[in-house]
DNA sequence: GGACCAGGTCACGGAACTGTCATCGACCTG
DNA sequence: CAGGTCGATGACAGTTCCGTGACCTGGTCC
């Protein structure tokens, strides 16, 4: 399960690789890079969850990109927090003032680290925080009545909504169509029971659209689930 | 101008002082007690916009009223600093994970406090801070109630100020209208719920005008929300 | 008072969603 | 392999829900 993509702006390898494998450690997916410039465009690409940027790189100051992120409307809000080894209070102060979310100075513990990367992204991003729920590569934004499979937002109705949340949150169960009747559309309606295939293909269709593999498993006799590898 | 009420809850005098200075000349309004049970009920009565909390404190222990204001629904996302002595990676760890936004560990600097609490307020309360609200390309300030997008000013009434601003407080959530009623145009308020789509609609208007991609996403049968992609 | 403006309501039309059915195909069973 | 069972599929009509234009009201500023 993936907690958020996260981009480090730091040119000290020994420290690189250190923190790259506390957080894929924690299931965050990171990006690297050494240089200022690149973070900039990085992160205006495809603005990550969180940056983790170092005051002093190559090229550019940590602060100046810090500066430049705030002020680009992509990334205005992506939250920043600042790694250093200035630890004067002129430093901290100037560090939170230009738009960081936090500023840890060096040497820190890397578990502290991640405690405060989480911190942040609670704040941030209730949606990731809040836990998603995901399953294999689909995700649910429940807040945000969404649905995404690798990455790409898709279109669901209310009834598909309901139906595939049912499953996410009993991933690999098995449900009667009664027991799903009961479930999504409520136990006193009318519903003829085939109706239940018909709104189980609605969502295949759905979240297959890209020839992506099945993920509902059907299970003669018995019913539906989801399932890793569905046929 | 008032930045925010900042609830401290610490048993030591001279420190008390110290930052009840600090703040009050920052334009907070300070609150304190130095006792757990009593920050408990003031903050359950009337959230502040932010806790300052220490560990040790007279009766139940901070950790402890941290985990508590998580828990009631009131204050559960007021932000959290942690104040301490206790400078263990261990206890930030936990202090962290508890739920606290920051934590700070004594002797500390007042500034940086002081710079840490806005960098928090920033994040969750751009409004306080007197920062822009941004979303894409859009960007509300408050104090100056003007609304731009890409740079080119927006007119909005009243009420599709307050109905923008509501989203922009909470991108990407979903709000039915019943709730858009309670939260743009007050609990008591008797309006007929249709009257939101109309808004919307004026809303959507103002902020497509020169032929930008629609911010607003219609969640059939749900609400609206903010959004980047929405159809 | 009259012009203007923001806000609220209404009703219509259309788009999206939903439930049902008939048919076809897959799979099991003997 | 033949028959039977069960699920998949495509089409369709009814319904719900949303978007929109028009209208009405009350307030405010000359």
């Amino acid at each position: 399960m993936i907690k958020g993509r996260l981009l480090l702006v730091e040119d000290d390898p020994a420290l690189t690789d250190l923190l790259k494998w506390h957080f894929e450690r924690e299931d965050f997916n990171v990006e690297h890079t050494p240089d200022g410039e690149e973070a900039l465009l990085l992160a205006n690409e495809r603005p990550p969850d969180i940056i983790l940027l170092d005051w002093m790189i190559e090229g550019i100051s940590g602060l100046e990109v810090c500066r430049r992120l705030r002020r680009a409307a992509e990334t205005a809000n992506v939250p920043i927090i600042m790694l250093t080894g200035r630890g004067e209070e002129e430093d901290r102060v100037r560090g939170l003032e230009t738009g960081a979310d936090d500023y840890v100075t060096k040497p820190f513990s890397p578990r502290e680290l991640v405690a405060r990367v989480k911190a942040v992204l609670r704040r941030v991003r209730p949606a990731l925080a809040g836990e998603p729920l995901r399953f294999a590569d689909l995700e649910m934004d429940i807040v945000g009545h969404k649905v995404k499979r690798a990455g790409r937002t898709i279109p669901l109705g209310p009834t598909e909504f309901r139906l595939l949340r049912h499953f996410l949150e009993h991933p690999g169960r098995v449900f009667s169509r009664e027991r799903l009747l009961d479930a999504v559309w409520g136990r006193d309606r009318d519903i003829e029971i085939r109706t239940v295939d018909v709104h189980i293909r609605r969502v295949r269709q759905a979240i297959n659209l890209d020839g992506r593999s099945e993920l509902i498993r059907t299970v003669r006799s018995a019913g539906y689930a989801l399932d890793d590898d569905a046929a």
